[in-house]
DNA sequence: TACTTTTATTTTGCATACAAAGTAAATTTC
DNA sequence: GAAATTTACTTTGTATGCAAAATAAAAGTA
């Protein structure tokens, strides 16, 4: 490949996942129109219907949202009712951060989320998404040095 | 898959993008900061380097950034002295977007940087980064129904 | 030609990303 | 046990990302 070449938007795969990462958050934008929540408040809830119950930082590694963007994710959160944020009685630094009744009953509703979004992949098959997967984990270890 | 299963986030397709996205964007900044501009900017002079000229309209649709943003990425661009905007004569709806002298030159340098970040890419040989790019390819015609 | 519609781009308002600085509390060190 | 260090979060400042409204100019229509 020429200098030419490797500099061509279609051969940075950056770009690729530029793309559809934007694609995605205007994909859910509409299904997550009736919880009244925008995409990234849609990952943190789903860590928290996982783990009940997280403290920031371990919501920061699950979510892979940096830290400062949580801090703003979660008021916005709290605000609207879906999660109770609470100092830790040991330790007055860390905050727990739990599923209020309305968030654990929101997750019942999104159980159809996954689905309709599924539904929109019509390229690939199950055994090809499993495979993207796959490839993007090893993509990710690399780009992060993990 | 359940229900519970398929709000995993370790399930979710759309985290994956999401967290490898950001990622690049964290892993372009260092290779950026010589030239002073950020990944989204970059995706502007990739488009430009390849076609010499471009319509703010038809670098939407190359850089697939928002008009919105391109916007205000192409006063930045501008700014910096990497590009001229100028409107059209025939139709004074439509800019242009031209290189210029330095924008034109930052190409040589900028050669170097797809290289070094497909080095941090150990875990992927280019059999696998082509089947990756071809899968991506597929899922974002499914999300933009294109 | 005056009016309506379409097209190209910008503006606005809100919600992230992210690095870096700041704060406060727990831990370690001397 | 007081000072230095580390840890957990928050704040700040800059730069998008996006939908929707606003502008302005070209095209189409009556």
């Amino acid at each position: 490949m020429t200098d030419d070449d490797l500099l061509k938007l279609d051969n940075q795969l950056c770009h690729r996942f530029y793309s559809v990462s934007n694609a995605f958050t205007r994909a859910y934008r509409p299904l997550l129109h009736k919880m009244d929540i925008t995409y990234p408040q849609y990952l943190v809830l789903l860590a928290l219907w996982e783990h009940k119950q997280l403290t920031i930082s371990a919501l920061v590694e699950k979510s892979r949202i940096d830290p400062g963007g949580l801090t703003l994710i979660l008021k916005k959160l709290e605000q609207k009712g879906y999660v109770s944020i609470q100092p830790s009685e040991q330790d007055k630094r860390v905050k727990q951060v739990v599923l209020t009744t309305k968030g654990k009953e929101a997750k019942a509703d999104a159980a159809a989320i996954p689905k309709e979004l599924l539904c929109q992949i019509k390229n690939l098959d199950m055994n090809e998404l499993q495979l993207l997967s796959g490839l993007i984990d090893k993509l990710y270890c690399d780009l992060t040095h993990s």
